[in-house]
RNA sequence: UCCUCAGUAGCUCAGUUGGUUAGAGCAACGGACUGUUAAUCCGUGGGUCGUAAGUUCGAGUCUUACCUGGGGAGCCA
């Protein structure tokens, strides 16, 4: 007979039917006579109540049925007798997949602290909790791509191993096959890489932006989704060091449309979760984040504040408060000043934009100004920095200037700045840090709970 | 990387001015109970006090270094 999910079973009819059930034990409980067990398949956070006749199954069976274990039940399903839940299954026959050792396995019929749980992200999943954040996190996985098809834009697959160092975005991961105990070297002391797997040096990406443009100026609108690598010694409750991301590039936009999107696209997946998690974040609402959703709520039906930059550092000067650290055109905004901006002065999401060119990327849209760039952060209450994007530099001319008043390595640059040589086109693009959206739609408070295996500075355990 | 707090039973923690045999709740195990909901009640076992040095008659407690974790900051998504 064929398995029935439990999802499935509580929508059942608890009509007298033969069903097959099988999942992981999550507690059991009675007495000589009856016995109860709450079992759990993963495929929704309820579980499904077993009720079992002692008398007509084998003690050591029974015995064997603890926290964690792993059954296949053929019963009948019925209308509860108890409350708590509306059906229940009868239990007929019960197959033992795998014991669990209840004096070591780890997960106990209480709670646990959440840095309990990442030391034991293997068996994490089995909670409440990490399954509703990892059922969620799937939701908006594929809620992204159904988006951006949806509205006609291609899901690019830019490098993960690239050979350029141009980007700017951080600390690189090293890729190579040489032997690190002799690496050979240059009359000048510098790594030989010839004889390298590439042939020169290599690194994971730290962003596919540079490559997402590409592929918008000719496919129009394009995204990108994968893992991105930076080796920054971050130690904070938002920074990993491989994390997911999203980088959509749009040919024919500028920084309106740009934000426009942005906003759409937040708003489109927070309400995809109200719609299709519901179960998950009434969990969460409840025993983690109690103002979960109705935050959400609150983020979906209002506009998202934009400012300049130049209005935020007057905002903020006006305030009279007194800042850790200190306020200034051309300085750059410390975490302090955009907590007051979203969490205080406007308590809403709020987006800045045309931040002074210097403390901002090569590649950004420089202002008539000659002061500013066309920038945008999204930033949101007790994340941050969410989004960061721009209009881009699309003149060769001011683009290869910026290019080396930076010292950017032109050379390897050739190929991005092809694109400005021939048939160049206004675009503009964002990158959305996928664990931080997690963080934000499940309510948890460190983003190494939103991944299944966090990797962070010291870290790369599982 | 910087600042700060912490590390004692499987988990969460208490442990006095340094003093004799290191405690609790939960979990586990044994028992009781014919419908339980993190069941309840009675009982039992369980410890290299993060690691290494040092001070002292004596260190869970004091000192130093290191390791690990939390929070904050920087870097950013």
């Amino acid at each position: 007979m064929k398995r029935t999910k439990i999802k499935e079973l509580l929508k059942t009819a608890p009509v007298g039917t033969e069903v097959v059930v099988k999942g992981w034990v999550r507690t059991k409980r009675g007495n000589k006579s009856i016995v109860f067990i709450a079992l759990n398949d993963g495929s929704t956070i309820n579980n499904i109540q077993v009720v079992v006749d002692a008398a007509s199954f084998d003690e050591s069976l029974l015995k064997d049925i603890t926290t964690g274990a792993c059954i296949a039940v053929t019963g009948n399903l019925v209308e509860s007798q108890g409350q708590g839940q509306n059906v229940e299954i009868n239990a007929g026959t019960i197959e033992l997949y795998g014991k669990s050792d209840a004096e070591t396995y780890p997960l106990q019929k209480k709670g646990h602290s959440m840095e309990f749980m990442r030391e034991i992200a293997h068996l994490r999943f089995r909670t409440n909790t990490f399954g509703a954040v990892f059922r969620i996190r799937h939701a908006m996985a594929f809620a992204i791509h159904k988006y951006f098809n949806d509205k006609g834009f291609f899901y690019l697959h830019t490098p993960i191993i690239t050979g350029s160092d141009a980007e700017g975005a951080g600390e690189m991961f090293h890729v190579t096959t040489m032997d690190l105990k002799s690496i050979p070297k240059n009359e000048d002391g510098s790594v030989d890489y010839k004889n390298d797997f590439f042939g020169r040096e290599t690194n994971l990406t730290v962003s596919g932006q540079l490559e997402g443009e590409l592929g918008a100026l000719s496919l129009g609108d394009i995204y990108t989704f994968g893992p991105t690598f930076r080796a920054e010694n971050s130690n904070t409750p938002r920074h990993l060091a491989e994390f997911w991301m999203i980088e959509p590039e749009m040919a024919f936009y500028d920084l309106k449309d740009n934000m426009d999107l942005a906003e759409e696209f937040v708003k489109y997946l927070i309400s995809y979760a109200l719609e299709n998690c519901r179960e998950d974040l009434d969990f969460l609402n409840n025993m983690i984040d109690k103002g979960l959703i109705d935050r959400l709520n609150f983020v979906l039906k209002n506009d998202f504040v934009r400012i300049s930059y130049t209005e935020a550092v007057e905002i903020l000067t006006a305030s009279g408060k007194k800042w850790e650290f200190q306020v200034g055109w051309g300085r750059d905004l410390q975490a302090e000043h955009e907590r007051y901006l979203v969490e205080e002065h406007f308590n809403r999401p709020v987006i800045l934009t045309d931040y002074p060119k210097a403390i901002k990327a090569f590649y950004m849209k420089q202002n008539d100004d000659n002061n500013t760039v066309r920038a945008m952060d999204v930033l949101f209450p007790g994340i941050g920095e969410i989004i960061g994007g721009s209009q881009r530099e699309e003149n060769y001319d001011k683009l290869i200037a910026r290019i080396r008043e930076m010292k950017m390595p032109e050379k390897d640059l050739w190929w991005y700045l092809d694109t400005r040589k021939f048939g160049t086109a206004p675009h503009s693009g964002f990158g959305l840090g996928f664990e931080r959206l997690i963080l934000f739609v499940t309510g948890m408070s460190n983003i190494r709970d939103v991944i299944p295996f966090p990797r962070t500075p010291k870290n790369a355990e599982f």
